[in-house]
DNA sequence: ACCTGAACACCGTTCAAGT
DNA sequence: ACCTGAACACCGTTCAAGT
């Protein structure tokens, strides 16, 4: 597992040589979140850092290989999320749990998963650790099952796959206007919750407002 | 506005020639979705063309004007929608109708949606017809306030975004494994308009499955 | 009107070489 | 261990020129 983004903590105590490694990867999230991933040139980069651009390649082996570093962290967490909600009764507890447990995941790495968000074609071949594609998508399907069970109808697993949706793309979204973090947590996990529980009987008439 | 890509309709009747402009268009959908806007090099797409790189630039002034004449039509119906929409009275059957009309056009164009889901940032910065960038973002916005009211609680916003991002992802993601498409549109309305109306009395405590 | 050939600046990547 | 300089094939774009 990689070190986090803003904790660097190598042994080299100086202030201007200061881990050109771990700078390069905040700087590389930054700019791949804000202009997007192709848009973002290692020339840019090499620049910025005061380096060139073929020094990038004595810390990772291409520039994919920057993103994997970046990601790598999130997916192990959302693989233990999805390791420990196999062991758990489905029960809407357990349901609400695994809901606030992802929330967590993707508040913590808003930066990260706004970046794949917006770069989901130029990263969807990204090979991870072992020698798969697909870095999401499946994960996302894992959680979904665990949500609704495998064998749910149709509308219910629309209902939790639009939770987990709704919390990613709502923190990602909406974080940045809203003037309280604690009360779009609140909202989210609220929308979240209703629809991670299966469907109530007829909603698709719906009463007056 | 432009055509549409299926239907090519010009004076030519020939069968090689027909129309390149609109097999030009057809094919870079096709290759722009499947593997991503960045990774698909104007060479690959002249070369099954049957022509060079360079005739490319006859037709579309660039790259991003290729997509830009994809999208088009469907930024203009949303803008319709949205204009419709704001004639209407705030009512649960005019939230029904603007949820249904957006499945609508989202059907029409999932492999347009698709293609700009996956390449948000690669398509971004793209210049519409008049001058803007935040292709659709701030129609999102629009929606929402169409449906939620423009001083809703966050929660309600939240709840009017999701029912859009529901519709979009759902068609995108599921209609490919879903069995019978009616059982796939019947289920994302449902989930849909269940959303767009407002919260119910508190929901944060989800009942015993 | 429709297309080609050749050139342009830029990109990610490699590699031998320097300290 | 950490980095440079120069080269590679490829990219999007332009443009004069051909039919």
């Amino acid at each position: 597992m990689e070190e986090n983004v803003s904790s660097a903590g190598q042994e080299n105590g100086r202030d201007h040589g200061r881990d050109t490694r771990s700078r390069l990867r905040e700087l590389a999230l930054q700019l791949f979140a804000e202009q997007g991933y192709e848009k973002t040139s290692l020339r840019e980069i090499a620049e910025q850092l005061g380096v060139t651009k073929a020094a990038l390649y004595y810390y990772f082996k291409s520039k994919e290989d920057i993103v994997r570093s970046l990601v790598e962290d999130y997916v192990a967490q959302i693989d233990d999320l999805i390791a420990w909600g196999k062991d758990q009764p489905r029960t809407a507890a357990t349901r609400a749990e695994i809901v606030h447990r992802y929330m967590d995941i993707v508040v913590n790495g808003t930066e990260v998963f706004r970046m794949l968000q917006q770069n989901q074609a130029a990263v969807s071949s990204l090979a991870s650790a072992k020698e798969r594609g697909e870095l999401f998508r499946e994960r996302m399907d894992s959680l979904v099952d665990l949500l609704a069970g495998p064998d749910a109808a149709l509308r219910d697993q629309i209902r939790a796959a639009s939770a987990l949706m709704s919390i990613s793309i709502g923190c990602m979204h909406y974080q940045r206007r809203a003037a309280d973090p604690a009360e779009l947590r609140a909202a989210l996990l609220d929308v979240a919750t209703e629809l991670a529980d299966a469907a109530p009987e007829q909603a698709a008439l719906g009463p007056k407002s």
